[in-house]
DNA sequence: CGATTTTTTGATTTCAATCAATGTTGGTGG
DNA sequence: CCACCAACATTGATTGAAATCAAAAAATCG
């Protein structure tokens, strides 16, 4: 990235918060970082989870309206984005990224619209098998029940039970604190898309 | 806008569908536009709304992933995106419409992850008084109780509910169908945004 | 190892969904 | 013009999914 300089975020820190004036662009280049909202009175709402590859942002100018934490250490590629538009080798990753981003967006407000807390959670692990990219039927969770919780509009305590209730019931296997396995997903490594509907059948 | 053709379609009517193949681009130019999604069992989620002015979707191909329909009688400019941004004067317009629109998807989200069924509705009512512009302090409504329901993630007769009850306490006038105006704006109308929160005050 | 954070689990409440009529409105044709 | 019909909206009774309140248990960290 031309003129960009690389910035580390350590676990939980801020990258940028809601209100600052849009300066630079954010490429995150290891690790990953959560978008969220915050109401006047403390409620949260995490828009979307960024990994590898991603922008943070698309704003150029104004003010940035949500904050952006680093979820594990994080590398971040920091540049100018007015100038960087200029190149014609990165208008059509900025076009594709938000492309992306607004399909992601899309689905989120659809989940939290129209579905259960339980079809919510298994679309979550879905994605994050995908975003954050770990071997196919295994999901790497490096996030806490309440930032699950604050992506999903839940409360920690519902997607705790829920999480609770697919060990007891087999559907999911926890292999260690933070990584998950679904059972006899070697049978159907078909595509690269895990099963997670699995986890919804009656 | 050059290259580009109007069509007319009628209230109700469909503009495109999720499948479909991005072809082209669509402006808005009168009239009113409902995008959503629809689950496999018929679960229906509004998405965005669009009024004069907005585009209604930014994809240059692959498959359209929502469908676009028309709220009132609207008129259209159809052209080709691709060759629409190699003109200097549409990319800035391109990319200040993706950025607004993720702009009210982003709150779209954390309204439906955080905010009970009255902060819906005041929020709701405040964008379309700004979105589909009618005078301050009055709201033009041309959207079926269904049809609100299915933009926050509620149930048509939750709607009516709570429409009712803001009618019943004068918080809320209705002076036509499809038309509400909140009583003693005239004293408080010093900027252009709607004072929704008085719908909410215990 | 103690202290703090995070998670689990249980009991209870609550907001909105669901189920079920009834009432309105607007368009159409007699 | 009015009667009829089909959408659309309201209202009530009841249920239900998730929130809230409240401890205990487990994990993480210095």
């Amino acid at each position: 990235m031309t003129g960009s300089k690389l910035i580390h975020v350590q676990r939980g820190n801020e990258i940028y918060a809601a209100g600052e004036e849009a300066a630079a662009l954010y490429k995150v280049c290891s690790g990953a970082v959560i978008l969220f909202m915050i109401l006047e009175d403390g409620r949260r709402q995490i828009i979307d989870l960024a990994g590898p590859g991603d922008l943070l942002h698309f704003d150029l100018d104004g003010e940035l309206d949500h904050f952006a934490e680093a979820l594990t250490e994080t590398e971040l590629a920091v540049f100018d984005g007015a100038s960087a538009l200029g190149d014609p080798d990165f208008l059509p990753f900025f076009l594709e990224q938000t492309r992306a981003r607004l399909a992601m967006d899309r689905r989120h407000i659809t989940m939290l619209g129209r579905k259960t807390a339980q079809e919510r959670l298994a679309d979550f692990l879905e994605c994050v098998s995908e975003c954050l990219g770990s071997a196919p039927g295994e999901i790497d969770l490096p996030m806490t029940r309440q930032q699950i919780a604050d992506y999903l509009g839940l409360t920690l305590e519902t997607v705790s039970r829920i999480f609770a209730r697919w060990v007891r019931e087999g559907r999911l296997v926890q292999v260690a604190p933070g990584q998950y396995e679904l059972p006899g997903y070697g049978l159907n490594r078909v595509g690269a898309a895990i099963k997670v509907s699995a986890l919804l059948a009656a």
